[in-house]
RNA sequence: GGCCCUAUGGUCAAGCGGUCAAGACGCCGCCCUCUCAAGGCGGAAUCAGGAGUUCGAUUCUCCUUAGGGUCACCA
C-alpha cells in the first residue's frame, strides 16, 4: 500500500485576532505534518464576507511567524495547489454543486429568508424544535426548476442527505461516531450571493489540496457526517479526522473574554512569551509518552503522535501558563535575558544609567512575566513612602529601635567605602556585622528597608546598595536615621 | 429539547484487566537564606454513582448522573 504523503491544512476565517484553540489547532496541524515529514499549508476561508475584519489576514501571517509556525505553502507563498485564499477560488465550487444538482445528490431551493424563518418561528410556537429545512424544494419537477432559473429567482443549491439508514465516520481520537440521516439537514452548499458555505468549500479545497489529515475542534464533530456524505457524493477518498478537545475556561465553558486573555496577541500583551505560550497549548490536549513538559517546537515535532491526543476538554490554566514562562526565562542565556528586558529598564529608569546585567541577574529568577518588571523594581527609581514597622522582624530580632542604632554605623561605614562596588559593601557590611557581634540580618534587614522601604524586594541589601548607587543610598539611609530618630 | 461527545486529585494528565493509581502546576511544611524568588527535600489531594462481564475492574458493557458541543445563506 502506497501511503499519501501527510498534508494538513490551517483554515482560519480573517476575523480577527487569533484565539488560543485557534492557535493549538494550528500547531496540532503543523505538528502532525512534520512529525511525519508532511506539508503544512495556510488556506484562508473568507467566504463569508460579512464577517471580514481588515488586518485579519495579516494578524494571522505575523502570530504563525512570531510563534515559528512555517507554512510550506500558502497564499503569501504560492505553493502547487493554489489560489490559497478562498474568495479567489470563488469560481471553482460552483460547478461542483451543479454537479451533484445533475446527478440528483442536490437541489436547487428558492425558498426566501422570510420563508425559512417563518418555518423556525412556528416550530418553536407549536413548542417544538426546529429540526432544520422542511426539504420544501427537494422535489420541485425539473420543468419549475428550469423557469424559476430563468425568472433569475434567487437560489442556493442544497446537499440531499439520504432520508433513512445512517452515516458512520471514523475520527483519529474519537473512533467511530454513527449518525441519524434522519438527523441531518440539507445544508446549503452554494449561499445566494455564489460563495459556498464553509462546509462545501473545505471539502472541495481539502480535495483539491490533497488534505490527508482534517484537523479542527470536536466543536465540527456534529457536522462530519454531512462532510462524509459528499465526499462519498463525489466519490472521493475520506481524509483523515482528527478532532481537537476543546479548550475550555476554568467555569467548564469554551474559553472567553471573561476568563481573561485569550487570543495570542493578550496573551503576549501581558508578558508571556510565545515559546512559553506554545509549549503549553501544545501539552493542553496532548501528552508525551514520557513525563517530559519542556519541548521546543522542534522537539515537539520530534515527539508528537496522533494517539497523545485526549477527548476531554482541558481547562486553559494560568498558573500553569505562569509556570512555563518562568520557567523559559530562567533557561535564557543571560545576555539574551538582558536583551528582552531592555526596552522595560529604559522605561523605568527613563535616562538614567543603570546597571543592567546586576539588575538582570537579580531579575531573572523572580520573573514570571515581562509585564511585571516595573513593579519590581520601581523602588530603585523613587523613594518609598514607608511605615517604620518595616524594621520589625523577629527572625532577625530587629526593630525600629535597633535600626535607629545600627544604622547611622551602617552609612558611616558605607561613606567611608573607596570603592563602591558589590564585593566592597559585602565585605564591609560583613565585617561590620562580625565586629559588633550581630547577625547577618540584623545589619541587612534595617539596610535593606531603609534603601527599599519596602519589605520584599528583589535581591538583597548589598545588591540594592550598589543599584542605587553611593550618594542615593546615603541619602536615603540619612532619610531612615532621621525619621527614626524623630519617633520618639 | 433532539442528536453527538466527555468523565482519574483544584488544574494538566499517565494508565490501555492484576500498579503501594506516574509526573507536572498549584497548595502546605522543612532546608537554604538579610526579604522575596530560584533551588533542594517532603506532604496532603483523584478513579462521579449503580448494575453487570471476569478469578480479578480505574481499565470492558449497560444504565444513571454531571458537564460540554451542535442544531444558520457563521466558520
Amino acid at each position: 500500500m502506497i501511503q499519501k504523503p501527510v498534508r494538513t491544512r490551517y483554515a482560519p476565517s480573517p476575523t480577527g485576532l487569533m484565539h488560543v484553540g485557534n492557535l493549538r489547532t494550528a500547531l496540532y496541524e503543523y505538528l502532525i505534518a512534520r512529525s511525519q515529514g508532511g506539508s503544512f499549508v495556510l488556506r484562508i476561508e473568507d467566504t463569508d464576507q460579512e464577517r471580514l475584519v481588515d488586518g485579519a489576514v495579516s494578524v494571522i501571517y505575523q502570530t504563525l511567524a512570531q510563534v515559528g509556525l512555517r507554512h510550506d505553502e500558502g497564499p503569501d507563498i504560492g505553493g502547487a495547489f493554489g489560489p490559497y485564499v478562498q474568495s479567489e477560488r470563488k469560481a471553482l465550487y460552483r460547478p461542483y454543486a451543479e454537479q451533484l444538482a445533475r446527478e440528483g445528490k442536490a437541489y436547487y431551493c428558492f425558498c426566501s429568508k422570510e420563508r425559512l424563518d417563518r418555518l423556525k418561528e412556528s416550530a418553536e410556537a407549536d413548542g417544538g424544535h426546529f429540526n432544520g429545512y422542511d426539504r420544501h424544494c427537494r422535489d420541485l419537477p425539473a420543468a419549475e426548476v428550469d423557469r424559476l432559473l430563468a425568472a433569475g429567482t434567487p437560489y442556493v443549491i442544497r446537499q440531499k442527505m439520504p432520508l433513512n439508514g445512517s452515516t458512520t465516520f471514523s475520527d483519529a481520537v474519537y473512533g467511530d461516531i454513527t449518525v441519524d440521516n434522519s438527523e441531518l439537514e440539507d445544508q446549503i452548499l452554494l449561499k445566494s450571493d455564489g460563495y459556498p458555505t464553509y462546509n462545501f468549500a473545505n471539502v472541495i479545497d481539502d480535495h483539491a489540496m490533497q488534505i490527508t489529515h482534517v484537523v479542527r475542534g470536536s466543536e465540527y464533530l456534529s457536522s462530519t457526517p454531512k462532510y462524509n456524505l459528499l465526499y462519498e457524493a463525489f466519490g472521493w477518498d475520506v481524509p483523515t479526522y482528527v478532532h481537537l478537545p476543546l479548550i475550555v475556561g476554568n467555569d467548564g465553558r469554551k474559553l472567553s473574554k471573561r476568563h481573561g486573555a485569550t487570543s495570542f496577541a493578550d496573551l503576549v500583551g501581558e508578558g508571556y512569551l510565545p515559546a512559553a505560550i506554545i509549549n503549553y497549548i501544545a501539552l493542553l490536549g496532548w501528552c508525551p509518552k514520557d513525563t517530559r513538559e519542556l519541548f521546543t517546537l522542534d522537539e515537539l515535532c520530534q515527539v508528537f503522535s496522533i494517539d497523545g491526543i485526549s477527548k476531554s476538554p482541558s481547562v486553559f490554566d494560568y498558573d500553569k501558563l505562569d509556570w512555563f514562562n518562568g520557567e523559559y526565562i530562567r533557561a535564557m542565556e543571560p545576555s539574551d535575558f538582558v536583551a528582552l528586558i531592555r526596552p522595560e529598564l529604559d522605561k523605568v529608569f527613563a535616562g538614567r544609567p543603570y546597571e543592567a546585567p546586576l539588575l538582570a541577574e537579580l531579575l531573572q529568577p523572580r520573573l514570571i512575566r515581562l509585564t511585571q518588571l516595573p513593579a519590581m523594581i520601581h523602588f530603585l527609581v523613587e523613594r518609598q513612602d514607608y511605615s517604620l514597622d518595616l524594621f520589625y522582624n523577629k527572625k532577625n530580632k530587629v526593630s525600629p529601635d535597633q535600626a535607629k542604632t545600627i544604622l547611622p554605623v551602617i552609612r558611616q561605614s558605607l561613606a567611608d567605602l573607596p570603592l563602591w562596588t558589590r564585593e566592597a559593601v559585602h565585605d564591609s557590611l560583613m565585617a561590620l556585622a562580625a565586629g559588633q557581634q550581630l547577625k547577618t540580618g540584623q545589619v541587612m534587614w534595617p539596610l535593606r528597608i531603609a534603601l527599599s522601604g519596602q519589605e520584599i524586594t528583589p535581591g538583597g541589601a548589598i545588591e540594592i546598595a550598589v543599584i542605587l548607587g553611593r550618594e542615593e543610598s546615603l541619602a536615603r539611609l540619612q532619610l531612615a536615621i532621621g525619621r527614626l530618630n524623630e519617633q520618639q
